[in-house]
DNA sequence: TGCAATTTGTTGGTCGGGCAACAAATAAAT
DNA sequence: ATTTATTTGTTGCCCGACCAACAAATTGCA
C-alpha cells in the first residue's frame, strides 16, 4: 500500500540484527542508526517479513506457509506477522500487494527505457536471464496464481491476483500499440490477446522448467524471442 | 509406503459360471448390480476414489485436501482413502498417474486420428474448447504441476509431474517432425523448443483466464491458433 | 511516565495416522 | 445348500503434530 518510497534498492546484505542488543552500544557506527523511531522500526519489520513470506511462499506455497515460520525466518519472533497484518490473510494480502509493486518497477525500469517491440523483445529476454535465487519473486507469484483460484475463500486474493495480472497485460497492450504506430509491429495484431499469449507463454514455459529442469531454458527462450519476433513484425498472414 | 498393489491377474478364481443366481430370487430392485467380485469392488472403490479426488483436488489443491474429504465424497466412509491407498503420499502418487493416463488417452484418441500440423491445431483448439465442468482434469494437472515443485519433500510428485509432461512435449515433437517429414512444417522449426512454448502458452493462457474469467478466451484460442498455423508453416527463423 | 513494538504463553481446532472392533459382501469348503 | 474363512468397508477412538488467533508480559521509544 503506501510505501514511501525509500531507498528503493535495499536488498542487499541485511546486518542480520538476531539479537538487537549486540548492536546496542555501537552508536558510532553510524551505517545503522542503533536508535530507529517507532516508525521505522515498523516499516523495516514489515519490509522483512514481507521479505520472508515472499520466499516461503515461493518455497512452499500459500497454504503451507505459517505466520510463526515468516516471524522467525524475518529474524522476529513468531507472532509478530499476525501482530503486523492482523491476520494470515492479510499478510497474503500485503505480499500480494508487495510482488506487484516488485514487477511493476522492475518492467517499468527494465531494459532501460526502451519501447514498443523493443520493450516487449526485451522484457522476455530479461524474465528468462535472471541469475541465481532471482528466480523467488517469480515463482511465488505464479504460486499465488495458482493458489488464488482455489476454493472460493480465495476471493479477494484472486482479485488481486487478477488485478495485477490485467496491469502486466496493459503493459505489454501499450507497447504492442506503440510498436504498430511506429510500424515495427504488424496493424492487424490483436494487442489484447496477443498479450495474453505472450504472457502466458513466458509464464507457462517458466513453469514446465521449474518442473522438470531438463528443459533447455536458454534455448526455449531464443526460441521464443525467434517466434515473438516473426509474430509480431511479419505482416500477420494474409489468412482473413 | 505399505501400497498394497492389487494383484490385477487373480489368481485362480474365474468368474464362476455357477450364475443361476439370475433366477435365484426375484432381484427386487433390477438396478442392483449386485454380486460383484472382490476385484471388482475393489477396483470401482479405487476408481471413485481417485475421481473424488480429481474432483477436490481441482477445487481447493492437494494440500488442503484431506482423506476423509475423499471418502466421503466417493460415497464411502472417511477412512477407506487410507486403507487403499496407504497414506495420503500415496493417494496423491495414484491421482497423479491416473491424470497422466487421462491426458494421454485423450490426446491419443483426440481428433480422430489426425496427424502433423493437423494434429497439433486440433489439439490446441480442442485444450481450450471444452463444455460444462470438463475443466477439472485441466485444472488439477495445472495445480499438481505447481504444488509439486514446493518444498523437496514433494520430489517424487514433481518426478511423476515431469514424467506425464514430457510425454506430452513429445507427443508435440512428434507431431512436429511429421509436419516437417510431409513439408507442412517449415523445417528449421526446433521440434523441442516449440514444443515447450506451445504447451507453455496453452497452459499460461488457461492459467490467466482461472484468475481471471474477464479474459476473452475463444478469442485468445483463435489467436494462438493463427500464431501457431504462421509460426509452423512460415520459413521460420529471421530469413525473411 | 505513557505508548508502541515485540515477545512469550495459551487455547481451541484440524489433520494425518494408527488401532481395534464390527458389519457386510464374497469366496471356499463341507 | 449350509457353513466357514477371507476380504472389503465402517465406526469410533486416540495420539502427536501443527497452526492461527488471542492475551498477557516484556522491551524499547518518547
Amino acid at each position: 500500500m503506501s510505501r514511501p518510497d525509500r531507498s528503493p534498492a535495499t536488498p542487499g546484505p541485511r546486518p542480520k540484527p538476531a539479537k538487537a542488543a549486540a548492536a546496542r552500544e555501537a552508536p558510532l557506527v553510524s551505517d545503522r542508526p542503533s536508535r530507529r523511531s517507532h516508525a521505522e522500526r515498523r516499516e523495516t519489520a514489515e519490509l522483512r517479513l514481507l521479505e520472508a513470506a515472499l520466499v516461503i511462499v515461493a518455497r512452499r506455497g500459500v497454504v503451507r506457509m505459517t505466520l510463526a515460520e515468516v516471524g522467525e525466518a524475518a529474524g522476529y519472533s513468531r507472532s509478530l506477522p499476525a501482530a503486523r497484518f492482523g491476520s494470515k490473510a492479510g499478510l497474503v494480502h500485503a505480499l500480494a500487494g508487495y510482488i506487484g509493486e516488485r514487477f511493476g518497477q522492475q518492467r517499468a525500469r527494465g531494459p532501460a527505457n526502451a519501447s514498443g517491440l523493443d520493450a516487449i523483445m526485451g522484457n522476455i529476454h530479461f524474465y528468462f536471464s535472471r541469475k541465481g535465487g532471482a528466480w523467488t519473486a517469480t515463482r511465488a507469484l505464479l504460486v499465488m496464481m495458482n493458489e488464488s483460484c482455489m476454493s472460493p475463500a480465495d476471493a479477494d486474493l484472486r482479485r488481486e491476483v487478477a488485478a495485477y495480472n490485467r496491469s502486466a497485460l496493459a503493459w505489454f497492450e501499450q507497447h504492442i500499440r506503440i510498436g504498430i504506430e511506429r510500424g515495427q509491429i504488424a496493424p492487424d495484431t490483436d494487442p489484447a490477446a496477443t498479450a495474453v499469449i505472450l504472457l502466458g507463454a513466458m509464464r507457462g514455459v517458466m513453469l514446465q522448467w521449474l518442473v522438470d529442469d531438463r528443459i533447455k531454458l536458454a534455448a526455449t527462450r531464443d526460441a521464443l524471442l525467434r517466434i515473438a519476433a516473426q509474430v509480431l513484425q511479419a505482416p500477420a498472414s494474409g489468412t482473413r
